[in-house]
Order: C-alpha cells, then sequence, then structure tokens
DNA sequence: AAATATATTTAGGTTAGACTAAATAAAGTC
DNA sequence: GACTTTATTTAGTCTAACCTAAATATATTT
C-alpha cells in the first residue's frame, strides 16, 4: 500500500523542481535555506527520497539532487494547487495580489483532488496565477512559456503584461503605483542600447526602466 | 512563547467537545474510537493536555475527560471552522451537502484567522451550516439552541426544519427523498400518542415519521 | 600544491504522536 | 464476596522529521 506523500515530502518537491528550473541540480544549501531547515536535515530527506520505492529525486553526493519523473509529477501536482489556490482567493475572497501567498502555501497540501478540480472549474481553467505564472495542467505538465521578459521589447512594439515574476513585495508595491500589473497594455517608446533602460507608454503616462526591472515582467507581444 | 495547537491536538479538543455536549466526560474508549486510535494513546495524549500551561482538558484517571475553558474556545474555533468551511464549500463549489465533511475536516485545521473572517463575511455571517448545525461565533461561543426536535410537535402545528443531527448518511438519502432539509415547511397533521408516529404534509405529501427519526430532526415553530 | 574557506555528510539526539503488551482498576454476574 | 469481563493505564517501541557537533569533501586563494 502506498501512501500519499507528506506535507514535508511535497515542500521539498516543490522546492528542488522551482530550484531545478534553469537546470543545474539544486544544491544542499540551497534548498535549506529556501525550506528554513538545516542543511543537514536536507542531506537526510533527500537520501530518503531518492531511496523511496519508485525513487522521487536522482542524487549523488556532492552533486545536488534533482527530480525524477514522478519527483516532478508530484512537485507539478502540488504547484497546480497552489496556483488554484491564488487564483481562487484572489477571486472569490477579495485576497489582493499579495497577500495570498502564505494561506496557498498552507492549503496546496491539504485539498483532495476532488476539490483541485471543482476549483479549476469554477474558475473555467485558468491559464495562469495571479501573478501570472503558468498553472501546472491537469494532466501535470507545466506549459511552455509563451511570454517573453519585458526587456527585449523594442521602441515602437506594443504588448500586454502578463506576469511579474521574482519579484519582492517592495517592487510589487511600487509596479503596482506604475499601474504595471499583469493585463496591463503598454507601448515602448524608447530604447537605450547604451544602458539597456526602455520607456514604455501605460495609459497616459511614461516611465523609464532598468533592465533589473524589464527583466521580470513578462508581456505578450500584440 | 506559546505554539499554536497541533492538528492532533484540535482533533481531540473536537472530539472531547462533541462527547462532553451531554454534559458526561468522555470516555477514553469512546474517544479512541472516534478519533480512530487506539485507547493508550488517548491516555497518553490526554495526560499531556491536561499538563499543558493553562490545561486544556480536567482529567482524573478513570474518570473520563471534559474541557477546561481554554480548551473549550480552542475545540469552539475548530468547530466554528469546519462550520463555516462546510457552508461555504457547499455555497460556491457546488458540494453537495454530504460531500463536505471529510474536505472540512482537514482544512479546519489548516486555515488562518483572516481566511475564517473573509469566508464569514462571505458569506454574510451565518448562523447554521448546510446540515442545520450551529456556528459557533466569532468570539467563540456557542449560540443557544432555539430550534426544537420534530417530536414536539402535535397536530395542527406548522413549523421549518432546521436541522437534522446525528443522521448517518442513508438516512439524510432517506430524508433528502421525502423533500424533509433545511428550510422545508412542514405541518403536522396527526399525532399517535400511543406508539408517538407523526404524520405531517410536505408540500402536497403526507409521511408518517417514527420517533427515531422525529427526535433528529430540529425545526422551529412558525 | 598547500592552506583556508565553504559545502555537505555522518553520527547521534530530541520530540510528537502513534503502537503493542502487560498490568491494574472498575463494573457486572453469580 | 469471588470471578469474569471490560475499560483504562503503564511501560517500553517505533517513525518521521527535525536538531547539533564533528568529520569530510570540494572549491578558492595564495
Amino acid at each position: 500500500m502506498k501512501q500519499p506523500l507528506t506535507i514535508s515530502t511535497q515542500d521539498y518537491l516543490k522546492h528542488i523542481y522551482e530550484l531545478t528550473e534553469r537546470n543545474a541540480p539544486a544544491s544542499t544549501n540551497a534548498l535549506a535555506a529556501r525550506l528554513k531547515v538545516r542543511p543537514a536535515s536536507v542531506t537526510g530527506m533527500i537520501q530518503k527520497l531518492a531511496n523511496e520505492k519508485p525513487a522521487l529525486v536522482k542524487y549523488q553526493k556532492h552533486q545536488g539532487v534533482t527530480l525524477t519523473k514522478e519527483g516532478r509529477r508530484a512537485a507539478l501536482e502540488v504547484i497546480r494547487h497552489h496556483r488554484l489556490l491564488e487564483t481562487w482567493l484572489v477571486k472569490t475572497l477579495g485576497y489582493s495580489w499579495d497577500e495570498v501567498h502564505e494561506e496557498a502555501e498552507r492549503l496546496e497540501h491539504i485539498i483532495s483532488e476532488d476539490f483541485e478540480q471543482r476549483v479549476a472549474e469554477a474558475l473555467g481553467h485558468p491559464l495562469r496565477d495571479p501573478h501570472g505564472e503558468l498553472i501546472p495542467t491537469a494532466d501535470l505538465e507545466m506549459p511552455l512559456e509563451d511570454a517573453t521578459p519585458l526587456s527585449t521589447l523594442r521602441k515602437n512594439q506594443r504588448g500586454t503584461i502578463v506576469s511579474i515574476r521574482d519579484a519582492d513585495a517592495d517592487l510589487l508595491r511600487y509596479l503596482e503605483k506604475l499601474g504595471l500589473i499583469p493585463n496591463t497594455h503598454i507601448e515602448a517608446i524608447d530604447y537605450s542600447p547604451f544602458d539597456h533602460n526602455l520607456t514604455i507608454k501605460v495609459g497616459e503616462q511614461t516611465h523609464v526602466l532598468g533592465l533589473s526591472v524589464t527583466n521580470k515582467i513578462l508581456i505578450k507581444e500584440d
């Protein structure tokens, strides 16, 4: 009888997924930092995950961890839960963009498949969460990213903001004040190849944004 | 630093509350049965709860357990969560009456105070859950029951169903088929003092119900 | 290449909450 | 009141997931 994964296991897998998205194995230390746990604990847990009946991670001492097919599916399930929950909480309980994370973080491990389906259904099977992140599909694949960083937009091109990634709370607040939130339509009116600053028009306003910001905003060109 | 109660602790308190509602202390065995745990485990846990800084239960060997003021508040908090969640899941995700229980059972331990408030607000601070059970107030008091068992209704009196309590799934399905669900208006058209059978009219139909059923249906007289 | 710094792993310990088996107490019966 | 049954408690284990301290590997400087 194969028992369901523990909350802790789900958390490890989710963070390994996120750390390995750029195709490098996840280090013990980086995982420990994210999980708020000591490195020694990570080593122990990872060894357990690597020895499960179908292994959930691939692991070589001192070489970091990556997910197996099974591990990735489990991670995507958790991430799907998280992003559906965030979307739903924002839509139905008036949470704001930045308030939902913690709540979803706890609920993601607890909800049933039935619940997941009902929420997905109620939301009309959304593709992205309120942050603009892609929501894994019901069959646990991560959709391909079809948006590009704002930093690739050039003079006179137009696009719509789709997502703001890796932003801290301060940056989010700043961008929100400028009106730069998902679904906003923008136009590039100038680009400086020297310092990579991009001047954009949002409604009636114009703003000059540096690369550290334009790299974090994903858009779809119109 | 006083840590939040564990899920397990919350579950113990909730079940002790329910078992002691009729003012008898809860026995080790009864608790073990409800919690699906061995009696020995219950003894151990109860001893721990009795020795907490502010004690959560009052306990005397072989005499059963009751809740302290603090224990009762904690229990009511969990029950409030449960009943609000059931109400909300039914309203917003199309769960039926009898499907919600399990889901709420898990979520009740996980949601934040903020979440609780938002749900209560979104529902307009309901007094009863979909089963008709009273929802503890935000300040953790259990409201007084102002409904009476259907068995107290006499010939020519009318009332509205408010709650169906202690019913197993079979009985619920049976009553649902007869149209006897919360909010239904009924009229007593005959009563037999001999066997306590009550004949009621529901819409166009009449049904004869025995005491074992009429005791489980709560109504408010019109 | 040696020396130092950093990252990772090992070994052993702690805690919560379950378990079993055996001991004791309480309740029910003759 | 002695006997039997049932309920409860004690004592000692187990597991998951964490911890600290010490040992070892890898990476970076000199």
